[in-house]
DNA sequence: ACCCAGGGTCATA
DNA sequence: TATGACCATGGG
């Protein structure tokens, strides 16, 4: 059974993000201003819709709290109300909570991408790991998006997608995943970040959890699966 | 009336 | 270590 589950090739995945570019366009993510308001829509952007991310985004932006201090300021209720249309309110209140907290514990009023500057990526990683709330995914979006380091981040879509084409076990490891894209892909921080985004664009648009054929997939064609 | 979303934690076996 | 329950709004 040549072809099923064996590591994707450099080249291979490369055909993959040329589709995937070719098919949807340029995303330029992250969607947010400053690292610390991206950071914030990382976590809540936790299993929600964007949409609904936006609209707590906005109300936290209209309470001018999108700063470090003037959030840790807000009473947690008030924090909870302003939250409340991005879902799960109460869990990522303290989530959030959590998460400033330990961000001006770590750096104080120094601005993110300044403060963290000296921490090596790993360290900061296991760093960010260590605050309640934040995964894999969380931390590497904020490590890719606000911070500019150069991590792959893997998402419920990546495995998904990678799954339906053969290329690995529905079941590998966030780490192992990663570590595929990062050993075959040039370390390079723009196609990391398109990457990453592209497929989070193939997955809103076509590969639904309850589409196992995935038939419209545009990859089937570009790349020959099923084989591939 | 369903299904799903740019996850993560915690209890249980 | 590996499942399952739980968190909750809003769009399709």
């Amino acid at each position: 059974m040549p072809g099923l589950n064996r590591s994707p090739s450099t080249r291979t995945l490369e055909r993959i993000h040329d589709a995937l570019l070719a098919r949807f366009g340029p995303q330029n993510w992250w969607p947010g201003e400053t690292p610390f308001e991206i950071m914030v829509g990382a976590v809540l952007t936790q299993n929600t819709a964007w949409g609904n991310v936006e609209r707590a985004v906005a109300n936290l932006r209209a309470a001018g709290v999108l700063h470090p201090r003037a959030l840790l300021r807000l009473s947690p209720s008030r924090l909870t109300r302003l939250i409340r249309p991005s879902g799960y309110f109460n869990v990522k209140a303290r989530r959030l909570r959590d998460f400033v907290a330990w961000l001006v514990g770590r750096i104080g009023d120094q601005y993110p991408v300044q403060g963290l500057r000296g921490i090596a990526t790993p360290r900061l990683r296991r760093e960010l790991l260590s605050v309640r709330g934040i995964g894999e995914e969380t931390a590497d979006s904020m490590l890719l998006y606000a911070l500019g380091r150069k991590v792959f981040v893997v998402d419920a879509y990546t495995r998904r997608f990678l799954a339906r084409h053969g290329l690995i076990e529905p079941a590998a490891s966030y780490g192992a995943i990663q570590a595929l894209f990062e050993k075959s892909l040039p370390r390079s921080r723009p196609l990391f970040n398109e990457f990453h985004a592209l497929i989070v664009a193939l997955g809103k648009n076509l590969c639904r959890p309850r589409n196992p054929r995935c038939g419209e997939c545009p990859l089937l064609k570009v790349l020959g699966a099923p084989s591939l």
